[in-house]
RNA sequence: GGCGUGCUCGUCUAUCGGUUAGGACACGGCCCUCUCAAGGCUGAAAGACGGGUUCGAUUCCCGUGCGCGCUACCA
């Protein structure tokens, strides 16, 4: 039989990076073995509970690529899904629990206690045999020493997440349950109750959780801890996803960048750590900037002119040829695209802000005739291209005996406002005749 | 407090009981260079501690310490 898992968020609103790995680690079992990736969605907490925070689970998923065999299609509980289990969203599925009580109710296995239903828990050791963690034995803790019985229906009638799990678990025939460390406890629970039910339980396997690279937990508001922070931070999913397959698992052989194809061949959950793993934001904008210098093309261009857009940089009043000109001398140089409107919006604004510190600096008096020089030599140049201006910079900067640095600066500013970008030749000549030396003149006037 | 689990450079990790303990990110230096990146070379940086077992422990066992998780009519 093919393995079945699943990966079963509760709508909250937001998606944890840790969330978003332990789907991933589902995924990449379902991939790798050829199984059903099934999504489902826990909506018993109505309370925090409504489309929009479904969506923001789908939409992270899909911007993973993490597709679901087996699930919703929509962020409506109500909605179409596909899949032969469902609904896939508890709060559709009342009457399973209902039903699941009821039975355990006449074969004397739970019982009602102050309006509740309490399970009765077997008065014995109990042994997980975890895929990565191995056989854990676990005696009772002081408190289920004095009653180790649990509520799985609130006295107001609402079913508890221990039961819910595991009768849709069971229905929806899931062979392994993938999830993080947090529920290794909560398993002794889950396994007595499908033996009430009946039924052997799935393997398990709990993966290790993601710190605070200061070992201290990570919470909602710390550095990348919400999928967000992301997709709006202009990383890339590939460089995520590679980043996060990194937290607790590990490919051997001193690799550190896997294709998705590569990850899904080695991926498997023996090989799954035991120990906790940090989040190292740095190497993870290492990663980024290593998948950013090798999009296709028309990816970067899509991405950038989106990122643009995003910032209030229209880039429609200009050529398609000169945007991707433009484009073209950034690309490699940097790393997220949320860095990209401050890189090159030189390009695309009329009036261009010269940085304060390096306009002290390079716009003084001795810099004027040299600019002015260096903007005759432009005048000039038999073809304005990045060859013949380098060419006509350097002979420049010959006769006015200084070092083409002395050039590059001020002109650099001039043109872009800034003392770092692209390629100046380059971005000259993109940026082409007229306006650079319509910026040179404007910045000559500044001097 | 109880129960469970983990521990190799700052971080992610490699190591089938024998290694000058390797790689990557970050950091320092040098080279390249029109800036910034990228790239090349290079440097510093680790087996938590204490006992065993063994000819030999980072590796196996025990204890201590520390981290993390759980300990709900949350999920």
């Amino acid at each position: 039989m093919k393995p079945r898992v699943r990966f079963a968020p509760s709508p909250t609103g937001y998606l944890h990076i840790g969330g978003a790995r332990t789907a991933l680690f589902n995924w990449l079992y379902a991939r790798h073995t050829g199984g059903t990736f099934v999504l489902r969605i826990e909506d018993t907490d109505a309370a925090r509970n409504s489309q929009e925070a479904v969506d923001v689970i789908l939409d992270g998923l899909r911007w993973l690529g993490l597709d679901w065999d087996e699930g919703p299609l929509t962020g409506d509980a109500t909605g179409p899904s596909k899949g032969a289990c469902g609904p896939y969203f508890q709060s559709q599925r009342k009457q399973n629990y209902q039903r699941r009580v009821e039975g355990l109710l006449s074969r004397g296995l739970a019982y009602e206690h102050e309006g509740a239903i309490k399970f009765k828990m077997p008065r014995e050791t109990a042994v997980i045999n975890d895929l990565i963690k191995g056989e854990i034995r676990r005696d009772l803790t002081d408190r289920e020493e004095a009653d180790p019985d649990f509520v799985i229906l609130r006295s107001d009638g609402q079913p508890v997440f221990h039961l819910v799990n595991v009768i849709d678990d069971l229905e929806m025939n899931i062979t392994h349950v993938i999830r993080g460390e947090d529920h290794l406890i909560n398993t002794t629970k889950h396994i007595a109750l499908f033996k009430a039910f009946g039924v052997p339980p799935p393997h398990y396997a709990h993966i290790p959780l993601i710190l605070n690279k200061d070992g201290s937990k990570m919470s909602k508001r710390d550095q990348g801890a919400s999928l967000t922070s992301y997709t709006e931070g202009g990383f890339l999913p590939e460089a995520v996803i590679n980043y996060i397959s990194l937290l607790g698992w590990s490919p051997k052989e001193n690799r550190e960048k896997l294709s998705l194809a590569e990850t899904i061949e080695r991926f498997d959950l023996p090989q799954v750590f035991k120990h906790n793993a940090r989040f190292d934001y740095e190497k993870l904008l290492w990663l980024q900037g290593e998948y950013a210098r090798e999009l296709a093309d028309d990816r970067f261009y899509e991405l950038a002119v989106h990122t643009f857009a995003k910032a209030g940089v229209d880039t429609n009043p200009f050529p398609l040829g000169y945007v991707k000109a433009a484009l073209d001398t950034c690309k490699g140089k940097f790393k997220t695209f949320s860095e990209l409107p401050a890189y090159a919006g030189f390009y695309f604004t009329a009036v261009i802000e010269y940085d304060a510190e390096a306009a002290k600096k390079d716009f003084v008096p001795e810099n004027k005739p040299r600019l002015e020089k260096l903007r005759d030599a432009f005048t000039h140049a038999p073809a304005f291209n990045a060859e013949s201006l380098e060419a006509a910079l350097k002979e420049t900067a010959k006769a006015l005996g200084v070092k083409a640095g002395g050039l590059v600066h001020p002109c650099r500013l001039a043109v872009t406002g800034k003392t770092s970008g692209p390629s100046l030749y380059h971005l000259l000549q993109v940026l082409g005749k007229e306006r650079v030396l319509a910026r040179i003149e404007r910045a000559l006037g500044q001097i």
